[in-house]
DNA sequence: GCAAAAGTGTTATCTGTACACCCATGA
DNA sequence: TCATGGGTGTACAGATAACACTTTTGC
């Protein structure tokens, strides 16, 4: 197969996906972070990232990057945005497509991520990363907080079942800041998108917390009519 | 110049940009395209782009282009993302990092730009453009739309010297809805970013509209202390 | 019975929105 | 003098923010 005239003659380049991937786990926002296993920087702590294929979209290459070093798949994920300094990557020129992600932290996926020598860590124990990786994970953390305020994706980082505490602590650990609880509740149930379980969460009080269902039906047919979810 | 083993025998693609140039003019929102040179598609319309040279940043690539192709320098640009489909360049696998741009629309640049072939539509006069063209247009309106309502980038679309009217017109054109008088006037002017000229505008009124300019040291200094920009 | 988290309403303040008339001026 | 767009203030409604006590239950 040949190219047009217009495309010979054009310089080629390296493209990579790498993946900011957040979790939340005892209340705390997590993100999955490996030690590199090649060079350069063999052994430093990196995201999770690999090369874009020939024949394969870049959101293709960023779903399989992370299914084959986590084991993780059918995750809410993202687009960031894409790094193109020339000497951004020390071993070659390599222009990275960076995607966020927001993953329910489970067990199953907590072990198939540590025998990829992957581990969540609290975001405020994130040691330094390789290349411009540190600045990638602030530039998601801002586009998290931009975008959760409007679109309820909080709710991709919880279990199917939650209570109105977990969803709060949630959005105080997002924003870095307390929520009142009581119009938190009023705010969130006034939108009508919840479903209240007939079950309570235990774990963290005697009296039990009430769990709830994100609506996801409901919630689109809100959209429809204009609603816009807010925290 | 040898690269690491873990660089080598890897696909290598074709990376181009593509600018979406917003301007304003007679009130109304407009966009810079032109009719494509090259095959395929030759005589389509297009957004202005270009390739990704072997050693300069997308960032670079992008204002190079835009001053090649145009002869604007010096302007308002802002990476909107990347796109990595593999089947969106009918020519070849080409993946496209979109930028877009805010333009002071002035004599001296609409001639160059007509020079070099380019041309400025109003938004809702523009034909189907190439490729996933039409797609990055609505995604930067979205994020126009976005940004504008939290950044003060909307002066960039404006002469340095502009009347109230004119900035309340640009925001209605923005946003497509009309905005009230009053109520624009007095939450900008309590902002107290904008220097007011002892200059009028009379080319819309017999009266005259006063004209002000945006104080860009004043607006650093209030966001320092916490102040957002909000229309 | 007590410790610990869950759950519940009311009030004051702020912000957004609606709205109509006078002003300055060139033609 | 009149037509045209520029400039001004107030009142109401809805949203946000502050705040303290009761309930449940395992230990």
């Amino acid at each position: 197969m040949s190219l047009p005239s217009f495309y010979v003659n054009v310089p080629r380049h390296l493209v990579a996906v790498d993946c900011i991937i957040f979790g939340f786990e005892d209340g705390k926002l997590k993100l999955l972070i490996i030690k590199r296993k090649v060079d350069p920087m063999e052994g430093a702590w990196s995201l999770v990232g690999g090369f874009v294929q020939e024949k394969e979209s870049t959101d293709h290459a960023a779903t399989r990057v992370l299914q084959q070093t986590t084991g993780i798949q059918d995750i809410y994920m993202d687009q960031l945005q894409c790094y193109g300094e020339t000497d951004r990557d020390t071993g070659a020129r390599v222009i990275s497509v960076a995607y966020y992600a927001l993953i329910r932290i489970s067990e199953h996926d907590r072990m198939l991520a540590n025998a990829h020598g992957a581990h969540w860590l609290a975001l405020h124990q994130i040691p330094e990363l390789i290349f411009d990786h540190s600045r990638m994970l602030s530039d998601a953390l801002a586009r998290l907080r931009d975008k959760a305020r409007f679109h309820p994706i909080g709710f991709e980082l919880l279990p199917e079942k939650f209570s109105l505490p977990q969803l709060r602590n949630l959005y105080e650990e997002i924003y870095q800041r307390p929520l009142d609880k009581r119009n938190f509740r009023k705010k969130i149930l006034a939108m009508d998108i919840l479903e209240k379980l007939d079950e309570k969460d235990k774990s963290t009080s005697k009296k039990g917390a009430n769990l709830y269902r994100f609506d996801k039906k409901k919630y689109a047919a809100l959209t429809q009519h204009g609603f816009v979810f807010e925290i």
